[in-house]
DNA sequence: GTCATGCGCAACCTCCAGGTTGCGTCATTT
DNA sequence: AAATGACGCAACCTGGAGGTTGCGCATGAC
């Protein structure tokens, strides 16, 4: 049991994080988070994005759920913060099973080979 | 423009992959491919697995929608092979979100801080 | 005090993702 | 050539995801 391989996710863990991710506006959401740091839920629906404030509201929950986002109270406001450890936790997965293939692909090519 | 913010891709471009990813049978399907490279729908499926093997096609038509998998035949097994490609390219993208981030968050320690 | 803003909660609607069954086809085995 | 195994295709069913509207409640602005 190398140190590469020892703690991969189960995927029942990991796969609502991708699920949270897997949403174009839930995405765009994190990526807002991500740059223009901590941001009411006000700022984060505005005109032209098409989507009500409920719509948002229930986006942002799924992404609290996922563990993506917290949020604190500041006044009326409701602020929402990324939340990078499960970024990184996705991160990290993607990173293994990646690594597991490269792995195997370099076993079967030196067999081949001989 | 850095070379590290340079290329974050879109959302509507990389939402479909998270949301591939996003269901738990899917993940493992994906790790099980990582792990025991190509093999045929009859061995994703098997006994136990809890679904039918339309089921775990579907599901393998998802991936290959989103580029995750891709698929060749031989004789009358229909081999599925991962495609790292695009693992690593949504691995790419939570790593730029999570550096934005933590970017952001130095820039407004050091305003604190003066 | 009054008005406007930002939210939370709840009911409701619609559509498609995820799963199934049934049947036909082609390849393999014996 | 008969039987079995692995698929592909199509129809079908069902729950929940994603979206809306409506109303009530604090908090902040004037």
């Amino acid at each position: 049991m190398t140190s590469v391989h020892a703690t991969l996710q189960r995927p029942e863990n990991t796969a609502p994080i991708f699920a949270a991710l897997g949403d174009p506006w839930r995405l765009s959401i994190v990526e807002r988070l991500g740059e223009d740091g901590p941001l009411p839920t006000s700022r984060l629906n505005g005109p032209g994005s098409g989507v009500t404030r409920q719509g948002i509201t229930k986006h942002l929950r799924v992404l609290e759920q996922a563990g993506l986002v917290e949020s604190f109270r500041v006044g009326r406001d409701r602020f929402w913060r990324l939340r990078v450890e499960q970024l990184v936790i996705a991160r990290r997965y993607l990173d293994q099973v990646s690594a597991e293939w490269e792995d195997r692909l370099a076993r079967l090519k030196s067999l081949v080979e001989g």
